[in-house]
DNA sequence: TTCATATATCGTAATATCGCGATATAAACA
DNA sequence: TGTTTATATCGCGATATTACGATATATGAA
């Protein structure tokens, strides 16, 4: 993991909205259960907007941070854009952690 | 853990200068074998000061920093301030991030 | 094409952080 | 007492972050 990335990761875990969208994001079934997409696709900025109560595009802001500390990745299906964990780079994450910090 | 103290640690963490500080205090003998004082006491700010290359003020604040969020510790010794990691809370944040985030 | 929806980007104001020098405080020493 | 050493705190300018509304862009529907 590079230095970069590791300060990007942990400047973006230093926001507590940006902590909640990743826990959220951990269990959409239990957070995001009325999305009328499939939870399968992962969870659209929307419905992660409304969830926060900020605006549009303070967490459009926000969703971009954590997409460039590479901690969620997103795929577009139409005009909807789908924001799920990148649970191999948060696991990579904690494992650098445990061992450096 | 309390939430707020999450928060100061992560803020904390968010800073490379205050991460090479805790990294250093982790093998002191390794980083700081020239300190006159016995390093079972801790490591003193100058001595911090002096490996960052930053001002007196500016890693004072740091340290500052680092202990209000509880990731480390100091003990006063006459006219020195040493510092040592507080790897109890430091195993906690560990802890905790495995867990929720 | 026009309209509605979803999201990103822009411009800006408010606030926070960072780093510095200057100064205050406290301890040790002459 | 005054002086030196070690650290903290203050004040400030520079920069970064946060949040917002407005606007741009892209997709899909009418």
């Amino acid at each position: 993991m590079s230095t970069v990335t590791l300060d990007e990761m942990l400047k973006a875990l230093s926001h507590p909205v940006r902590r909640d969208i990743l826990h959220w994001l951990k269990q959409p079934e239990l957070y995001f259960a009325d999305q009328e997409h499939p939870l399968s696709l992962g969870v659209c900025a929307g419905k992660i907007e409304r969830k926060t109560g900020l605006s549009q595009s303070t967490v459009s802001a926000h969703l971009a941070t954590l997409q460039r500390a590479g901690l969620v990745q997103s795929k577009k299906v139409g005009q909807w854009h789908f924001f799920c964990r990148n649970d191999a780079q948060i696991q990579q994450l904690l494992a650098h952690l445990s061992q450096d910090l």
